[in-house]
DNA sequence: TATGAATGAGTGTTCATTCAT
DNA sequence: TATGAATGAACACTCATTCAT
């Protein structure tokens, strides 16, 4: 990065502690969201329990949240009705805990990849690539997540949209980081510069789920970060 | 505009053609769209229908549309449930309805401030303009929209799609049209413009109907206008 | 009719009575249910009476009676729904209005057709002929009468009961006829008889009308005739 | 039987076949109706299955199919409305279910009855003889099949028509045997005869459940049966 | 723990009939 | 007389959740 040379001492000294923040803001990401799945004794019961899962997303993918009935989340993972709320309180705990393990998924999947990537730049990239690749590797989650319960009211005031709020965050936390580390101009509304990024991907994301386009989803995607990045680098 | 000067005189009769091309579609838009609603030949129906309308929007934006109850709707119009089936056949067409009257309200104000406009540029930053203004205006109407209905699956197959999908065609119509006359370098791909302009202003409507920022939405737009319109002049 | 010849002049006297106690109840018939009708004074209302009646038939035979709904008949009959009830006071005015006249109008047949026949068998025969033929040319009329009315509980204490009695009535009174006149010996169990005819008639009826069969109605009726009314001169 | 002497070798062996022929029949027939109902685990669901039928069958006669409403029958079976719902997917496989049941049993009867009779003549008798019989035993189920079902257009192509006509078939198939062990001359037309026998016995029935004429049902079903079995002696 | 069965509360929709012009 | 519009009273059906074995 060549803005990168121009980083003075302080400017490093600051970026090693923003560094550290960025990390430990990372680690209490995951720290928050893996541990939300009850952890069943039983072997058995485990799987049971990620058969529910699987079939709550299945079936939330393909009716919408409200429209699915239990009884077809029952049917879809082979067992009866009754013991799905042995494993959940009900339709709604359900609801919640989908996007809640995906997220954790996410998280993990994320901060493993950006383990190695020093760069605010480079995270931050990864971190929006990631959103879009993960969406296309899991499109019934997407669909749940993008279609029906992030843009929706349903959540409000919910642990669903604190983690949704926490992964905008991170973008947030991703600008200033480069900023600090002096990768791009200071931005003077950060706010806005992440509307742009996650709205590029949200619509990138959401016209590939409703219209499958574009169909070389990841290279259009390599293409549409990189457009949106010279925004950053523009006072 | 300054680059206006640039376009030669095959530019300026091509311009012209597409120009023309234009406006048909956006009377075209009109044309479609305003005649959805039965008319009715009592003057007190036509007001009845109207109150409907403005409850079921109501009703909506509170709950959600699925979890709204006609019953609801017919008490928040001040009417009996059976008077909502004497205009509506029943909650899905009423669902329908509602996004399809103010689209068509939406079209019918472009058409008047746009008529004065003369670049692509004026006319599609307006367009984007009067989306968030619009939406400002009729929050209801943009939860219902934005947050409910245009992301969703729900909708496939319907003429509320329909009515969408023109809404978005009319952006990719104007960015070529702003080739066509030069105002800006060709654009290579132009559903990844047209995927950023579109996510960045359904972005900022989201942010602001949920989190009621920022506090000086058109303020905000405008800025976030010129920055996202620099992408265009860029090759 | 050879067996005519064996009546002595008792007999006869006997007959002519009979005879005229028969002619009599054949005008009885006729006054009391010919009419029916309410007379409306101007022309198109009575055009339009009666073209409630053909389309409330055809809905009735399509549908049932049940089933149907005035919006339908109305619909059927190009007029709106409340004018349907300037005429009728109801749809079970309605219902009772369309067996009525069609009976009227068998009972205006049959006196017609009657009236140059001589013996008893000859009228009977004609009588229960009458009733198949009258079932082909009014299908619809048959289908509501046969496959609804007649069997049905719906008309328990009505003038539909009345008329269907009447009809039966006459069975009877048919056969005691050609008793008293010597056509045929002493019946012990008339209503076994009637039972008998009236039974075998109306399977026909019901047959064509469910089942097409038998395709000649007419002929295949002529034999049955012929074959049930063996019974009659058998002690 | 006296004609039975009349039957030569050949017919014997014939005879033989189709006597064979008719108990496979007649076996078919119990298989095909006696296993419609679902078999409940639990000891307690079937006896509110079989008291939902009882109930079901109680509110049809009394207030005909149409006008019977779900929650009567909740009421005189004893449980709530969703109860019913369990048992049968709505009203209308409930319509179905009754006169299924009822036939089954009919048929079960009949076959447990007839096992010891011989002649042809002795199991046409007994079948007609039990029509009435079962009629008479069961006159809510006979009220709602001969008044309602029978007859009527609401069942076309379903089971119960399939039952229905299998019920007729009976008929004909032992007329055939009849003619086929030489116990009655050639049958002309046996759809004829059938229509005889049936409407009949029928009209009986409706006689009876109507206006419960004859007093003495089943010693007038004797007689009528005698009247009619002696047009299959004559050619 | 597992599950077949039970159920109450809810809700969309229909339709005959009446009203007002 | 004609009719567009209004409406109350039903009613079938659903489904999340609980219970009993």
């Amino acid at each position: 990065m060549t803005n990168m040379s121009l980083t003075n001492q302080h400017d490093i000294i600051t970026s090693k502690a923003s560094e550290e923040q960025w990390s430990h803001s990372l680690e209490q990401l995951l720290a928050r969201w893996s541990g939300v799945k009850k952890v069943r004794k039983q072997d058995r019961s485990r799987r049971r329990q990620h058969e529910i899962l699987r079939a709550a997303l299945r079936v939330f993918a393909r009716d919408g949240i409200l429209r699915s009935r239990i009884g077809d989340i029952a049917t879809e993972s082979g067992m009866p009705v009754s013991s799905i709320y042995e494993y959940y309180s009900g339709k709604e705990e359900l609801a919640y805990a989908v996007p809640l393990e995906r997220y954790a998924a996410f998280f993990t999947e994320y901060a493993k990849g950006a383990a190695e990537l020093i760069t605010a730049r480079e995270r931050l990239k990864y971190y929006l690539w990631l959103s879009v690749d993960f969406a296309r590797r899991n499109p019934d989650w997407a669909r749940t997540l993008y279609l029906e319960i992030w843009p929706s009211v349903l959540v409000k005031d919910t642990s669903v949209q604190e983690v949704i709020d926490d992964y905008g965050r991170m973008v947030i936390r991703l600008i200033r980081l480069g900023e600090t580390r002096g990768e791009w101009p200071a931005v003077d509304n950060v706010y806005e510069i992440a509307a742009i990024l996650n709205g590029s991907i949200s619509q990138t994301i959401i016209n590939w789920l409703i219209y499958r386009q574009p169909k070389q989803l990841m290279k259009a995607t390599d293409q549409l970060l990189n457009r949106i990045f010279r925004l950053l680098d523009q006072p």
